[in-house]
DNA sequence: TTGTAAGCGTTATCAT
DNA sequence: ATGATAACGCTTACAA
């Protein structure tokens, strides 16, 4: 094994103690900038690097910050998980911070998969936690950082005090699509997509100035071939649709898949508006409208909720609006 | 602070030695099955989980991989890593190894955070390190590594002795692609792609039985407006392309973009062909025909170079081959 | 501002 | 199979 240049035998060889060595790369310590500077060069010289496990041992501290989020499965990837790390690491950037990705894996191995996160977390492992809501898991995951006495913040909503998490406005935005297709005199809409957000659809209601159960709901999954068969039974009872609410922005693409083969015209004949706004959903032909969420600025407001309480300032709840994004299907 | 139960305080509460439980929790230990049971039980009971840093320290171990990959900014998802991810993760699944993710950020910031990565690194952080080829930071991250005598693994193609690498062959994916052109009698190819990747050009040129030279190439970077940008340009001197090789999925689609808008029509008029097989782009209408790579695969030969590190083992270069998945746009 | 030395909570070696 | 104890390499009172 390659032996690494310790603290004690740098300190030696730099004729300084390892107390100082230590503070010369401490923020905190109260070191003369003058030793400090000779101790960087020195480091860079000798090639001494402050070994990482026993920092975190002796300062109780580790510099990792755990992301927990649900996965649809290992081979399927998730776009709004993506861009929310894409988020956490852009928040992460020079802070020295590093960020270990944990996937809660769908149902035959969750178990086995959480006791070892249940492990890690209760061990002292991560500085902080990101939890994206959705699963089952995510609620227990919230306990163990709790009862590990770790900063966490929570991405989405969970049924929880709120203190510690960042939520978004899906009601809002679907009632701003809602009026749009009001707006632009759409007789017949309809929705589909997951009963699980309740919230997208009495938003929807809203905006069309009906009760949420008489919305035309398709409820399913979020996945594409999802999308084109809703969208295929949609019309077979309800031909006259001529607007579409999708609970995402893949659902959409599917029914506009659909649409076309069943020679609907978008946006003439009927109008399609997504949610999420996926990056690639707008290259689609045509550009898709979506109710746009800056899964980014997820990341990064659940980044500052974590500093906040690294730094024991109160935590603020966060809150991302939604903005519907006009493009060509609507 | 939250004060976690030692194994000292939980050794003599239970009434064994610390080693004793040091040695119910590593798989090595010899220990008889009895005690190992009874201490996995009083730890349950009384929550005792071993602290991860001190244990990292003493046994000069992390169980922590660490993912550098090229960002393209933190404000563009890379679908390629986001699946390469999603493979290392598949194929750490109860492994108890956890994942590190690390972007090499653009321009700008990429000095600073490189130093963090680097002290990382040669501090011992990490057990292992896989890297993506394709930006030069990435040799850098390789010379840190075997600086640190850290086992490593390269996915993709950079020059340097390769036993520690995972390659895919796109030459041949790209020659699969011009041979399908030949055989369904497209007289115009062209190629949009950047410049990096020699090897797709090669390969279309073998396949298409002329020298790479003579290939109508139109360079530029890897985004969709690059691609809906540099298929205007080949019309306006080149009108009678007739079939196209795109360097990957995003420029494809930005390409049949600009070529609908031009009044082409696919696949009739205009074969497209993408690079990647990017989950979205088989939704497109028409469903993208693509050269596939398995990225999935990458990520988990990745993670078997570095099993057999571990393990003291030879390791043997790996190879993923890319197929060419006809679907609806050639 | 700097040095001394006592932790930090494990693992691993050597006895028993 | 189990126990005692010396590392592991750093941070941080406390002292100077």
């Amino acid at each position: 094994m390659f032996k690494r240049i310790t603290i004690k035998e740098f300190s030696d060889q730099i004729g300084v103690s390892t107390a100082t060595v230590s503070r010369a790369f401490s923020s905190s310590g109260r070191i003369s900038e003058k030793t400090r500077r000779m101790i960087i060069a020195k480091a860079q010289e000798l090639g001494y690097h402050a070994n990482i496990h026993a920092s975190s041992l002796a300062a109780h501290k580790s510099n990792v910050i755990s992301f927990f989020y649900p996965s649809i499965g290992y081979d399927q990837p998730d776009y709004f998980i993506m861009e929310i790390q894409l988020g956490l690491h852009a928040a992460l950037q020079q802070s020295g911070l590093l960020l270990q990705t944990h996937p809660l894996p769908p149902a035959p191995h969750q178990q086995a998969t959480l006791t070892i996160y249940r492990d890690y977390i209760l061990s002292g492992g991560p500085q902080g936690i990101i939890i994206v809501a959705g699963s089952p898991e995510s609620v227990e995951l919230v306990e163990m950082a709790r009862a590990a006495q770790i900063p966490y913040s929570v991405i989405g909503h969970m049924g929880i005090e709120p203190q510690y998490t960042v939520t978004f406005d899906n009601a809002a935005g679907a009632e701003q699509a809602a009026r749009y297709f009001v707006k632009t005199k759409r007789r017949h809409p309809a929705y589909i997509g997951g009963q699980l957000d309740k919230r997208k659809i009495r938003g929807f209601a809203q905006g069309l100035n009906i009760p949420p159960e008489q919305v035309l709901h398709l409820p399913g999954g979020y996945t594409f071939a999802h999308g084109a068969a809703a969208f295929r039974e949609l019309i077979q009872n309800h031909p006259e649709t001529d607007c579409l609410l999708c609970a995402n922005d893949v659902i959409a693409v599917g029914a506009m898949r659909a649409a076309f083969e069943a020679g609907y015209v978008i946006p003439e004949r009927l109008a399609v508006i997504g949610f999420d706004d996926a990056r690639f959903s707008r290259f689609y032909q045509p550009a898709l409208s979506s109710v746009s969420l800056n899964m980014q600025q997820l990341g990064s407001s659940a980044m500052n909720q974590l500093f906040q309480q690294f730094d024991g300032k109160e935590v603020k709840a966060e809150f991302v609006t939604c903005d519907l994004i006009i493009r060509e299907s609507c």
